[in-house]
DNA sequence: ACATGAAAACTACTCTGGTAGTACTATGGC
DNA sequence: GCCATAGTACTACCAGAGTAGTTTTCATGT
């Protein structure tokens, strides 16, 4: 299991519904989408159906809906994702890569702190390194 | 310009040869990645040519030769295929996208000194947070 | 019983990445 | 002068993402 997911726009776009309501109609989707992407309701449900082929995500009937439920977990292809980019831009090597986010982006002072504190709480647990 | 770059695998494996040589022809770029790839050199100058389509690389002649060299900087394609994933993933959220690599990965202890100094660092040179 | 309308199924098309075979061509060796 | 070879051009094919039209089906209100 675990294999490696890319998921394009769209498929984030329908994952994100599916993972904040537990299941959804593909009607459900069309209009939580419609708003930011003014889709046909058909394109919709294409994709749905193929992201089941894929095993992305699954479905139950209620009467002659079709409800569908998220197969793999937001954590599962945030994981997938980031490694796959992690891989192909900094060779693995996730500390550059967070470098990198960190020395080239805008972080306010808040999240600094935070990030701070992750950082001393990552040495205190593995002093070794890995 | 500075368009949104979405390079494949093969695409970035070629872009990294053009970056470290500056420029190279279609089969210096195959004799390069014939060891871990096992491509046939049609494939690499097939993808060369739609690469130039796009506008990723650049061509001269020399002879029979081409040879190519790239037309996008390692650091155009870097933020913009990590600000592409951070959008899509952590809707641009970048602080979050860097704690989840650090808090998810095993970072040796030089590496979490070096993010230690480079927040402190970033802290300071931007005290009021953007 | 039948029309209506909503939902799913089927089909189709475009683009891009990846992969490679085949055809053409120019150069260098003899 | 001619051929082998190296190198490019052309063509083709698959898969996956994205998009949507058309057809079928079926529950339901009248």
């Amino acid at each position: 299991m675990s294999r490696t997911y890319q998921l394009g726009d769209l498929q984030l776009a329908i994952m994100r519904v599916l993972w904040s309501r537990g299941e959804a109609s593909a009607s459900d989707v069309h209009r939580a989408l419609l708003e930011e992407r003014g889709l046909a309701p058909t394109t919709i449900a294409t994709m749905l159906r193929k992201m089941e082929d894929r095993g992305l995500v699954a479905h139950r009937t209620d009467g002659r809906k079709f409800i569908y439920r998220p197969e793999v977990t937001e954590e599962n292809v945030r994981s997938s994702m980031v490694d796959q980019l992690s891989e192909r831009l900094f060779r693995g090597n996730v500390a550059a890569f967070a470098s990198y986010l960190i020395a080239e982006h805008d972080i306010d002072s808040e999240e600094l702190n935070e990030l701070r504190e992750l950082v001393a709480e990552k040495t205190r647990t593995d002093p070794e390194g890995s």
